[in-house]
DNA sequence: CTGAAAGCGCTTACAG
DNA sequence: CTGAAAGCGCTTACAG
């Protein structure tokens, strides 16, 4: 590893002149920018990141925290924001928390420690302590999925989805819908998506049983054993609509285990689209998410904060759109 | 964002005491610690990692380039290295080549530039170029999925899960086996695991006929085209092996849009265990391989180098397991 | 158009 | 046990 210092001695200038050259600021006559490209050239010389950023303040890291890397939603709104910050010569630094609210705000620190020039949060949830925090840093802030005071957010119409799919069911004649959720704290996939369907139920007039609606886990195991504990009850709905995809996912192999045929003795719908929503037997009725867009939006909207800029959006939503199938 | 000048001006100490009991190197008198502590309890002070980085040359950030962020095979090992990363303070700056050649080798010189401590690359191909280049990098370097002279690699045993599949669908009576492949400058992927179908066949004396041997990309659709391709052909296998759960995904939604019984009429068998196969109709027979657990081999084998230990495998070889199930 | 000098925020021998 | 000083590799006014 060559330093400027080096450069500057082979090129017999300056390193004050390496560096106007390097960042095409201030004069470099000619012939000095001949002789440096030439050394730079010859040596392979590429300027030290580190000492660079300690004098300008400026990494072009974003600091990308989410709950899991290694689901489909993590990976595609990960490889929106890459694909957009690549396009500018940033990069990533990845946090994963495994859905440990400490550890957000742990990396939270880590991540400012590390001088980024921003950091984009995958939101789980909503604590106070979380929205204060965020709100305390002094670089810029992007969280996609959640809405939370003072930050700029990216989100999805998680209520408006919701109560779109929920009415679908309805107008495909069923009149008992059951509901697979998650915890509420996470308030847009837990409270919003819950609350779409609520409002479409009472649009409706239609009668929502507490015993058809059961709290699950983000997993498929999960929408399973959801899927079981509706039908331990007496009477059953006739259709079923889970949050996610992947709850939905459970649901329908429950169903099959046990002998149910989709849709004709109960309906599944879900929310997001997954590959693997294609592929089930039956292919799963869902709400397409543009999980790739979010990542791109936040990526922009980092990157003109960074840049000083004022044309930034306090809140970004993305438009979604329903997706029937057979499941339904 | 304090720095130590004003945390040891407050503290009533130099910038050395400071710095010395940060790292807990050489002696400070209880009375100084106390004070320093106090003092740094109340800022919330953090040393800047650029200023420490451009000293010690450690950064404790693990450059990780992948092909693809979104997919689940990449998703898994980045999941992999994360976890074992974590475990020891480290983090991931991510790079994504979007299978592009050129990137890698530039990717490579970026992560250089910004001085990680160690270098994880998701392999796709064994061109000369990078070989040579991995070969002269002053980082750690591990490789993962492709066996490339004078490098540490984490591989998986690709010629022996395809002959064993391979042998496995002959044991369940077929003598015409088709495949479906990748390009082979993907050594791992597109050549070892068509020669483990090729022994497989060999060994047991049977033909094996080029119009059966379909060259695919990396996604559903490509297998989806390829299974079609095969099918065009006047007599057609009874068996299709394809390199990948999602070429073989994609085989298997041809066959059911074109009314074939699977496995009756064809079984299609894939390697990789994916989500999708699991829940596929019918559930795919494939192979397992540990994704995440090669993530954390290879970030074991990175953390080890950078600290100059030499406990060094040149190579690891993981495990798999045939995962037998409807479509075979 | 160019270079000397200061400074970014740390760490680390070294001298005391 | 502690502090002054040098240095890591850059950039940026400033003076010429």
């Amino acid at each position: 590893m060559h330093t400027i210092k080096e450069i500057a001695e082979m090129a017999n200038v300056s390193r004050s002149t390496v560096s106007r050259a390097l960042n095409n600021s201030g004069y470099v006559s000619e012939e000095a920018r001949k002789r440096i490209n030439q050394v730079i050239e010859k040596t392979g010389y590429v300027p030290s990141e580190h000492a660079k950023s300690l004098r300008t303040k400026k990494t072009k890291v974003i600091g990308v925290i989410v709950p899991t890397i290694h689901t489909e939603t993590s990976g595609k709104i990960v490889a929106g924001i890459d694909h957009e910050l690549a396009k500018h010569g940033y990069q990533i630094l990845l946090a994963t928390t495994n859905l440990n609210r400490k550890k957000e705000l742990e990396y939270l620190d880590l991540l400012q420690v590390r001088q980024v020039d921003g950091i984009i949060l995958l939101g789980t949830n909503t604590q106070q302590q979380l929205v204060e925090k965020l709100n305390t840093l002094s670089v810029p802030v992007v969280v996609i999925g959640q809405e939370l005071e003072g930050i700029i957010s990216v989100v999805n119409d998680d209520e408006g989805a919701a109560m779109e799919l929920t009415s679908y069911l309805i107008s495909q004649g069923h009149t008992r819908i059951g509901f697979i959720g998650v915890d509420e704290t996470d308030r847009a996939v837990g409270y919003m998506r819950k609350q779409g369907y609520l409002k479409a139920m009472n649009h409706h007039r239609l009668p929502v049983k507490s015993e058809w609606m059961q709290e699950a886990v983000f997993d498929i195991d999960s929408g399973h054993d959801a899927m079981q504990r509706i039908l331990q009850q007496p009477n059953h709905p006739s259709a079923v609509f889970a949050a996610t995809d992947r709850l939905a996912v459970g649901a329908i192999s429950f169903l099959k285990r046990a002998d149910f045929r989709i849709p004709t003795d109960i309906a599944v719908a879900g929310i997001g689209a997954s590959e693997i929503a294609t592929y089930i037997d039956p292919p799963l009725t869902t709400v397409e998410y543009q999980y790739e867009l979010a990542g791109e939006h936040a990526a922009r909207q980092i990157l003109s904060q960074a840049s000083g800029s004022t044309e930034v959006h306090e809140k970004i939503v993305l438009d979604y759109r329903l997706s029937i199938r057979d499941s339904v």
